[in-house]
DNA sequence: TTTAAAATTTAGACTTGTCTAAAATAATTG
DNA sequence: CAATTATTTTAGACAAGTCTAAATTTTAAA
């Protein structure tokens, strides 16, 4: 099926929101994620009903059919293959990845995308510690993840993933030190704020709930 | 400045016929490159000339400014560049590799484009024999190459170029172990239809006049 | 449970790029 | 050089994707 770049960012966009939120996806939502207004949400939310790649009632918000499952993991697994070519091939940093994957990520043929993922190696997860899917729209096995912010105090856990896409949050990482595999310990908590006193690399850091809610461990 | 997709192939099919023909192109020659109607053509004239992208004087055709000339060479770049990612790297025969250029010649990042160059060793041509511009647009200094079907009668020309953009002439050249760099010799010209009877890696072949004006050598 | 607020959809309009049909201009030919 | 033919442009329409404003439906609150 032949696809437009616009309906192909909204098949990702509420494959991600149904990763996060689970169930239906509003309208509102999706509109929000796609910098758009409702309006343009429910004449597209139309089209893909159409097409049989959602499910979609009036006011009742919609969800991804099988096909249109496959199709998102079938983007997701271009975007991510992408970003690993960019960082270990052409040396660029993982915030700097995500808007060129944005465009090379719709790119049309699956001959180019299987021998991109043999050519790199047959990577498991992109930059960003996220998961790569196969040919079939499978994910590998992967170790069981805890977010940063739900670690307990006094536990450690190595770096297993950030979230991807905002640039100034992954400057950050970088100035900080902070890359995929290092170990982190939480040090402290702080109720009424919810931030976090870590320790890496020898130095002590304090990172606030928003910042720890974008970091995933493994726990050790 | 942000070009659409279709912005820039019209640039693209427009320096394309330059080189052919050299002066005006005529709203119908565009129209049959782009596969699309004159009156299409007229619109996108009008549209490209208020962005100061070529001249365009009703009835009288059309040529690119020299910015639309840089555009025009940033796009060759970035089509020739990945074309040579494509076979040295993925391994697609010359043959393959034109369609996805074609998309991948629409991605818009400076960096990708310079780092994707520097990755693949800064080359000079790309798998059909055709020069990559660098940076600044300029093309490399390049041997004097003449058409095939140009070569006198007894004189031998290594193949430096063959014409990208028809999968069937490639996979033909393929079926008869025709590439880059081997030797021909002209053996005879039949006048009446312009078909050559030439002779390469030891064996004897019937050059069509259309094959052999697709076929660009080196005299030696 | 009736009403007010929030969310969603519809209606109509705009832009981009395309088309067909008709009009205008240029080129060719007798 | 006048008439016919070929080329090009204009006018009006359409599809995709978006928008605003108005109408509708759902949800929350009193």
């Amino acid at each position: 099926m032949q696809l437009s770049q616009s309906e192909e960012n909204y098949i990702k966009a509420i494959y991600a929101l149904s990763q996060e939120h689970g169930k239906d996806i509003a309208t509102n939502d999706l509109a929000e994620k796609m910098s758009t207004k409702a309006s343009s949400v429910t004449d597209m939310l139309k089209k893909l009903t159409d097409k049989e790649l959602l499910k979609y009632k009036k006011y009742q918000g919609c969800s991804l059919t099988f096909l249109g499952k496959q199709v998102a993991l079938g983007i997701v697994r271009k975007h991510r293959l992408w970003e690993v070519f960019l960082v270990d091939k052409l040396q660029f940093g993982w915030d700097e990845v995500h808007e060129i994957a944005e465009q090379l990520e719709h790119i049309q043929s699956v001959q180019l995308t299987n021998r991109l993922e043999e050519f790199l190696g047959f990577p498991k997860v992109d930059p960003h510690g996220d998961p790569i899917p196969n040919r079939e729209g499978e994910f590998a096995e992967i170790p069981q993840r805890t977010v940063l912010s739900q670690v307990e105090i006094g536990k450690s856990g190595i770096v297993m993933g950030v979230e991807d896409g905002e640039v100034s949050f992954l400057k950050y990482l970088n100035k900080i030190g902070l890359t995929l595999g290092i170990t982190i310990l939480v040090e402290d908590k702080l109720d009424f704020d919810g931030s976090l006193l870590i320790s890496m690399n020898g130095k002590q850091i304090q990172f606030s709930q928003v910042v720890a809610s974008k970091i995933s461990v493994q726990l050790i």
